[in-house]
DNA sequence: TTATAATCAATTGAATAAAATTAAATTTTA
DNA sequence: TAAAATTTAATTTTATTCAATTGATTATAA
């Protein structure tokens, strides 16, 4: 037992969270390109699509993105036309996010992806539930 | 069932994966900023600690990095002197990355850094263990 | 030997991220 | 009611990250 042991990176929990969320993006990437989609993008307008209608601060909390990461990317969903933004009546501060029908239409086309992102990571079903469950936890208790 | 659900953030594997990653991350910023180290940084001069010496690309393999990141952080490392690199004799296309003095000495100090990490997390070592194996298992599923 | 292919790191441009600041509006409290 | 504090989102700044490309070097094949 060395006490160096412990600062050596196959012994750093974070370490393969890390790597892994970056190498599964990379999966995401050749098939959201083909809807000039970033994976940032994608998990943004996937929460558009099923609220249809989300403030900014609420899209935000669900995304774990702050505003600084989340403005630019509306704005580039914006441009595409996909989402458009407006104040809210009641609270002039209050940013209102929409799908637009153009948005909705890609959503139709979108609905395939999360099965090719399976058979690209070709992991028992039964697995991934598992750790899904395991990390939903861990974030909830770390977000409190 | 909705044929939307599977397109739901909820039901996404990789979305509490990818949140989590960065939550964790920012769980180190506080414990890091001591030592003006990112978390890239940091992962990069545990490996560079570990090895003592090692190649650009052995590294970059090691970390999930490609030369686009890992040039820049050897760079922000070299000129904190706490690496050198020189190229091969052998072969000049080789970058080859070493721990400086300065660099070892600053080993020292990072050792209590994983143990305030799991006290932040504060979660059972045993679930920790657990999660890093599967995540360990599915990372090299993937880089294969 | 020469031409071609492969390898390697650096560079470039776009996207992502965090922190600090600004601005506007609402809520609280004195 | 008026002032102060809080909330909210955008903006700005600085830094990081990633994919694609470039340029240099080495290895291989004709």
């Amino acid at each position: 037992m060395d006490k160096y042991d412990q600062i050596k990176l196959e012994n750093q929990i974070c370490f393969p969270l890390y790597a892994l969320s970056r190498e599964i993006i990379k999966l995401y990437k050749p098939i959201l390109d083909k809807y000039n989609l970033t994976y940032t993008q994608y998990i943004t307008m996937l929460v558009i699509w099923e609220k249809e209608k989300i403030g900014f601060k609420d899209l935000g909390r669900l995304l774990h993105l702050d505003s600084g990461t989340l403005t630019p990317v509306l704005k580039k969903l914006e441009a595409m036309e996909l989402i458009h933004k407006y104040r809210s009546k009641e609270d002039d501060r209050i940013v209102i996010v929409e799908v637009t029908e153009k948005g909705n239409s890609l959503k139709e086309d979108i609905l395939h992806v999360p099965e090719e992102i399976y058979c690209k990571l070709n992991i028992e079903t039964e697995k991934l539930f598992t750790l899904k469950k395991q990390l939903d936890e861990i974030l909830t208790q770390i977000s409190e």
